[in-house]
RNA sequence: GGACCUGUGGUGCAGCUCGGAGUGCACGCCGCCCUGUCAAGGCGGAGGUCGCGGGUUCAAAUCCCGUCAGGUCCGCCA
């Protein structure tokens, strides 16, 4: 006899009638006296009503298996709440598998939990009905991509863990070796050289669901793990891996929420930073960035005398109070802004008036492009920053999405794709341009007569997938030529034999026959948590840590024994003080 | 590395400005009552190092300084 036969929450009316067995916890015991009891069985597909004529020896989590017959509820007995609201069951045996104590906070949905408890009892956490579902939207999302992968004709391969010492953009956490004592392993932050070796094997089309480890700080949407759909293909064009990567997207979209979304907008990364101010914008909204560089030109206000004046029309904002408007100020000082300066609109009866500190010093014609550029109308707020272009552009496009927007879960789904990216972002101390992506970035065809003349200005074939305004990855061409890596290092600054040295083995294999390729990686954990309706992956992440790495739970980072270390050949430094 | 917010029985909160006995609310827990409830209801009870340390004061959950933990953000994250 199998233990059980239906899951709690898949009792039916179809099922009236029938001898069942079911097992889960107690989630609720309704004790009415000698004669009858209720007790609410739960497992991960629901719950379902038991009927006890009798005392029950039950308490809130009590592991049990019932047996029961399947009933109709009397007339007027029935809950909606419930899938299983129409049916209970009744002559029930009860069988105790275990006991357990009380839970250190209500399972119960409605109930907000401080969330350093739910993650010292994570296991007990688990066991709502949001986690439950989350988890489970997440393996619906692996499935969906898996299945998209493989229809699309990629391979999957896993590719290693302990991994070599490569020096890129962000820390690598590192493992000491036992067996070389003094050498390292790091943990990958992404499979990427692995993966352009795949493509040099001739495996044509990987792809892996791949954990990937950075060892910087964590963030709402950063965990030091997280997990990345991770493609690559040979032979390729840049349209074509990005249609690859839209196919898993659109579909994992599709299995877990019922709808396809929107095919992604394409847009360039000059044209996304014009108009929202971000290489991420959320197009759930308007409330595109207004240039009014223009318009002061040849202002005589201090505070507008820079390359670029923008603005943002907040409608309705006029009614924001003095103190939130100096907070507004700074968050964009905070943001980088040398200050922030607003104008509220009002209705002066002979026509629109300012509001402001600035308002006396404006000229008419400033005042009336201000309006005219804007289209604000009375009871508006116009917020402006004038500074460096990159950098109004970014302050008022991050004052965007807190003005205006909204949580990043909510509804619709807008994709979109940010391509022409510029190959280089800023220079390091040293002045030497930086790869905005990484050194293998393949910069844009027509441009490529600017490396060694205005580096800056080269644009790269790499592009971003973004979803309501977070990135949820990044791709490139990456380059397979000796000569063009030559030519980019050297616009980095960087040494052939520097290049050979950090590199080395994946510019070697490029001797053997590396083919044209390219590819992307998304991190999964963001697209869950979107999809779950979750403004924070840990939500998505069975055992997830806090911003300081801690894990609550198993007290991770611990320590090693000394044995251990001097196995490691690894000895502790006394803490400075 | 930095800014801000939070920390009060098991859980969620109020109390903190303006110092006066661990004061209050809701849930949970324990006991009793209750034959149709479903976040059941009624009565009773237990449960506290007010994160920790120091300072001010006759007196500190409350004011000050420091520190720890959690969160959001800036830096960082090719």
């Amino acid at each position: 006899m199998e233990s059980r036969t239906h899951l709690c929450g898949a009792v039916t009316v179809d099922d009236v009638g029938q001898r069942i067995k079911v097992c889960g916890w107690v989630a609720k015991r309704r004790e009415h006296g000698e004669h009858l009891a209720f007790v609410d069985l739960r497992d991960f597909s629901g719950i379902v009503q038991c009927v006890v004529e009798g005392t029950v020896d039950v308490r809130s989590e009590y592991v049990l298996q019932v047996e029961g017959t399947v009933q109709l509820r009397p007339e007027g007995t029935s809950n909606d709440a419930l899938s299983t609201g129409m049916v209970e069951l009744h002559d029930c045996t009860v069988t105790v598998l275990n006991i357990a104590e009380p839970p250190p906070f209500s399972l119960d949905e409605r109930a907000e939990v401080d969330e350093p408890a739910r993650l010292r009892h994570r296991f007990v956490d688990l066991r709502r009905t949001r986690m439950q579902d989350n988890l489970r939207m997440r393996a619906a999302v692996n499935r969906a991509i898996r299945h998209a992968m493989d229809a699309q004709g990629f391979c999957e391969i896993e590719t290693p863990m302990l991994w070599a010492p490569t020096p890129e953009g962000s820390r690598e956490f590192a493992v000491p070796s036992r067996q070389h004592q003094g050498r390292f392993y790091v943990l990958p932050q992404s499979p990427q050289l692995a993966k352009q070796l795949l493509m040099v094997s001739g495996f044509d089309r990987y792809y892996q669901i791949a954990r990937c480890l950075r060892d910087e700080d964590l963030r709402a949407d950063r965990q030091f793990e997280f997990t990345q759909l991770d493609l690559e293909c040979s032979f390729a064009t840049e349209a074509e891996i990005r249609s690859f990567v839209t196919e898993a997207v659109l579909d994992a979209a599709q299995a877990v929420l019922g709808e396809r979304p929107e095919y992604p907008v394409t847009m360039t990364w000059a044209e996304a930073l014009d108009r929202f101010g971000t290489d991420k914008p959320d197009l759930r909204f308007s409330m595109e960035l207004l240039e009014l560089s223009e318009v002061f030109a040849h202002t005589e206000v201090k505070a507008f005398s820079a390359p670029t004046v923008k603005a943002l029309l907040v409608e309705g904002g006029g009614a924001m109070s003095r103190s939130a408007l100096d907070k507004l100020v700074d968050r964009a000082k905070e943001l980088g802004a040398k200050g922030l300066a607003w104008f509220k609109i009002s209705d002066g009866g002979a026509g629109l008036e300012l509001e402001s500190p600035l308002a006396k010093v404006l000229t008419d014609a400033e005042r009336q492009g201000l309006f005219e550029v804007t289209g604000a109308r009375a009871g508006d707020l116009i917020v402006v920053v004038a500074d460096q272009y990159r950098l109004a552009c970014n302050v008022l496009g991050q004052l965007r999405v807190e003005l205006g927007g909204k949580p990043v879960s909510e509804g619709p789904y807008r994709y979109c794709w940010i391509i022409d990216f510029p190959l280089f972002d800023g220079t390091d101390a040293e002045g030497n341009p930086e790869a905005a992506h990484h050194a293998f970035t393949m910069p844009h065809p027509e441009d490529l007569h600017l490396l060694a003349t205005e580096p800056l200005k080269v644009r790269a074939q790499s592009y971003d997938l973004v979803l309501n305004g977070w990135e949820l990855g990044s791709g490139s061409i990456r380059i397979h030529r000796a000569d063009i890596q030559r030519q980019v290092f050297a616009a980095m600054g960087i040494a052939e034999e520097e290049g050979t040295a950090r590199f080395g083995f994946l510019l070697n294999a490029f001797r053997y026959g590396a083919p044209p390729h390219g590819g992307f990686a998304f991190g999964i954990d963001r697209l869950v948590a979107i999809f779950a309706g979750e403004n924070n992956i840990r939500e998505v992440i069975a055992f997830p840590k806090t911003q300081s790495g801690a894990d609550l739970l198993t007290g991770a980072p611990g320590e090693l024994s000394p044995q251990h270390m001097a196995e490691l050949g690894l000895r502790p430094v006394p803490k400075a003080t």
